[in-house]
DNA sequence: CAGTTATTTCAGTAATTACTGAAATTACGA
DNA sequence: TCGTAATTTCAGTAATTACTGAAATAACTG
């Protein structure tokens, strides 16, 4: 591997975290490499840079590509490919989300269903749909969430993270003023 | 294995979705059988119900524990150790997030925050700790965002998840108000 | 079309991770 | 203290996953 220091470090942590993330070493090597470079790199730069057979790279970035962590680039009279990831972190994070909810969410959410269908035959077995039911509204909660957040625009995103568990003042206040204009009206009954 | 055939595939699945998750089939399994089973269970239990050794339930339960997905528990005159998941599934969900963090998070930031601190040496390493700072800036309000949040309560965080982006109608409503007194006082220059 | 370059596939091997059984350790109870 | 039950450790092995090099395929060019 013959890369400027600080690019080497980072590349080298991907590379490490990989397994941790559900990618392995190569996969996050190539992806730090790919994300701090300023131009498109094609597979041979690739190869050099981080010193892996260029099979590898092969396979790496095809699954960087099934991740859409990647894009395919061309330059004008030159028919290999390049590769960079997108510009933007934000994007980057919407992709990471959607293909982690991909992977490892969706599968256990309909395994659950279809479990939850099913006509329980003992005490132990609806006592574990119980339970497996409860998993199942805690996930789509979050999964509905998720699918309201993901449709906003970046910086309304972004002011909601900063806004934070602030929120929930100003939850409070639109409490206060509903219930106000309710015992105006017409008062609770409990 | 010999469970009720519900309870068998949710533990089946538990066991494959171990790798994405970045546990093992058998950490998975264990994981399921608890959660669905009443009772805790002690090794043997579990040796019994998933036929698998007493050694690998050993290292198991102990990966449990690290995670803190897993409560000791025991039995009156009974010096055997039993085995449960907490009941709440909310309390299982901020574990989840919080290890996760510690785990898939923090070592990056840290990194990151430590390249960031060097005198880049050329303008490749220069563009690279740009990109290493834009995500540093990402990182960081997330996990700011989820300090902020993971304090509330669980029925405010309930409150929360419900509504979702609908929170951004009711920053659009506190926006206009705003603006109104300012323009009302002190219209914007720009 | 033949030759050249780029990319992919895949069988074999290397590296890593998971699991077992036997032995060691720990924690009691008589 | 000795014996027994519970648990852990760990060396060896099995299973899985990652990687390579060679061969095949695909995509162009003259």
């Amino acid at each position: 591997m013959n890369l400027p220091p600080l690019v080497q470090s980072f590349v080298l942590h991907f590379g490490e975290m990989g397994s941790r993330w559900g990618i392995n070493r190569t996969v996050g090597q190539i992806y730090a490499l790919l994300y701090v470079t300023p131009e498109p790199l094609n597979a041979d730069q690739i190869v050099e840079s981080l010193g892996i057979s260029r099979s590898n790279v092969s396979m790496s970035l095809r699954e960087l590509q099934a991740w859409n962590l990647v894009l395919l680039k061309h330059l004008p009279d030159d028919r290999r490919d390049f590769f960079t990831t997108p510009d933007d972190v934000w994007q980057i994070l919407r992709t990471l989300a959607e293909e982690r909810k991909k992977r490892e969410v969706d599968p256990t959410l309909s395994v659950l269903r279809e479990i939850l269908m099913q006509q329980p035959a003992s005490d132990a077995e609806r006592h574990a749909q119980e339970r497996m039911a409860e998993m199942h509204g805690l996930i789509e909660r979050l999964t509905t969430w998720y699918d309201d957040v993901k449709k906003l625009e970046t910086d309304r995103l972004a002011t909601l993270l900063t806004l934070g568990a602030k929120v929930t003042r100003l939850l409070e206040a639109k409490d206060k003023i509903v219930s106000l204009g309710r015992s105006k009206r017409s008062p609770d009954k409990a």
